[in-house]
DNA sequence: TCATCCAGTTAACAACTGTTCTCTGGAATT
DNA sequence: AATTCCAGAGAACAGTTGTTAACTGGATGA
């Protein structure tokens, strides 16, 4: 079913792809609402009307940016909370599994952390409707835990949140700390775990 | 001590006033870094070269609008942590306060989430130096708390972090439901709710 | 092979930006 | 009463912006 792309297909999703990193690096500095178009065909290299050749406006853009930052981080949220092992363990693998994920891609992090509350409405949604669905796959991985027995559905729901919301402040906390001294990483971490520890002594005592 | 301003300095601190007032409502749409000196100017009808009597450039303006949204909200903090009762009575007026502190100044709030991981680093650090000393504050709180016996310094701050964050994520929702129905809030304050709860139960068996 | 398509180009538009320098008129100081 | 001060005005600057229209030339499909 892979139909290999044609000559012209494929040179238009290679300009597109180099919109889309040009205009993440160019957000580094700098928020959606002011990056302007000349800016971005500029930084590609190409004439500034062939952005109206993929992208209706830079909201447009900036919509397809959240998916490319989000949506290909559904499966790895999903095997983070359902892996098996002590709970000590699995909140050590979640925090460097989302250090891991913020060294790897620290653009994109800085791009979703910005503009969640950005002033671009269109990407504020987007960003929200993929938050949803995170605490939505979260909640059912929690429902499949033995510790789950006896939570209503909401309660779920509520925690789940807690935890997605808890690794978003996390991730941005790593950020801050990539320019700087291992040591501030390090402190991140201690930090991190010791909130998420809190957070499941909490909903271990939930149903008392 | 209260010496009564000239006419000169108050009619200056009037219009600076002014500046910000109408900074403040030109950024509900838009992120401070795409905000322009002269869209400023003409929205409180004054020349555009009247900017440089109050601010160096929007950046500043920005940080004097970030000490405006939190300078003030110290003692309400404070209060809102110490004050004494049943642990749920206090969750419960902690979020009442939360939401009659979004209600009562809408514009303040989105602003402080907008650019709390903004484009425009002197206000991003700005943001964070309020946050830090709220956290202190409120761990200064926790501390004179009998719960707080046998907790390490560490942890107390940890556990700042971790209601100071919250109550940002709170505020926010409560944000997005401005405009919607009553039911809305309702749901909101019933989340936030729960969240508290959960994290004070974690509290309470932290030393278990 | 030939007609069609379409990603990217070129040129031009009115409107806007931040910043400079010079000026003004009323408040403040002497 | 005479002098200094200074918040705001005015004009001008070189650059920038988003959007339009008409175009080119190589890939595509008949």
């Amino acid at each position: 079913m892979s139909h290999t792309l044609g000559i012209r297909q494929a040179q238009k999703q290679k300009t597109r792809q180099a919109f889309l990193d040009a205009a993440l690096t160019l957000l580094e500095e700098q928020s959606l609402s002011s990056l302007g178009l000349r800016e971005v065909t500029r930084a590609v290299g190409v004439a500034p009307t062939a952005f109206y050749r993929h992208f209706r406006s830079t909201a447009d853009l900036g919509v397809a940016l959240v998916d490319e930052a989000l949506g290909s981080l559904h499966p790895m949220v999903r095997t983070t909370v359902s892996t098996t092992g002590d709970s000590e363990e699995r909140i050590a693998r979640a925090v460097e599994l989302i250090a891991g994920h913020v060294a790897a891609h620290p653009a994109h992090v800085r791009f979703i952390a910005r503009e969640r509350h950005g002033g671009v409405q269109p990407v504020r949604e987007a960003i929200r409707a993929q938050l949803q669905r995170f605490a939505e796959e979260v909640k059912a991985e929690l429902a499949k835990d033995p510790e789950a027995v006896g939570w209503s559905d909401d309660d779920l729901l509520m925690l789940a949140h807690l935890y997605v919301d808890q690794m978003l402040i996390t991730a941005s906390l790593f950020l801050e700390a990539l320019e700087g001294p291992e040591e501030e990483r390090e402190r991140v971490t201690r930090l991190a775990t010791r909130q998420l520890r809190l957070i499941t002594i909490g909903r271990g005592h939930w149903l008392d």
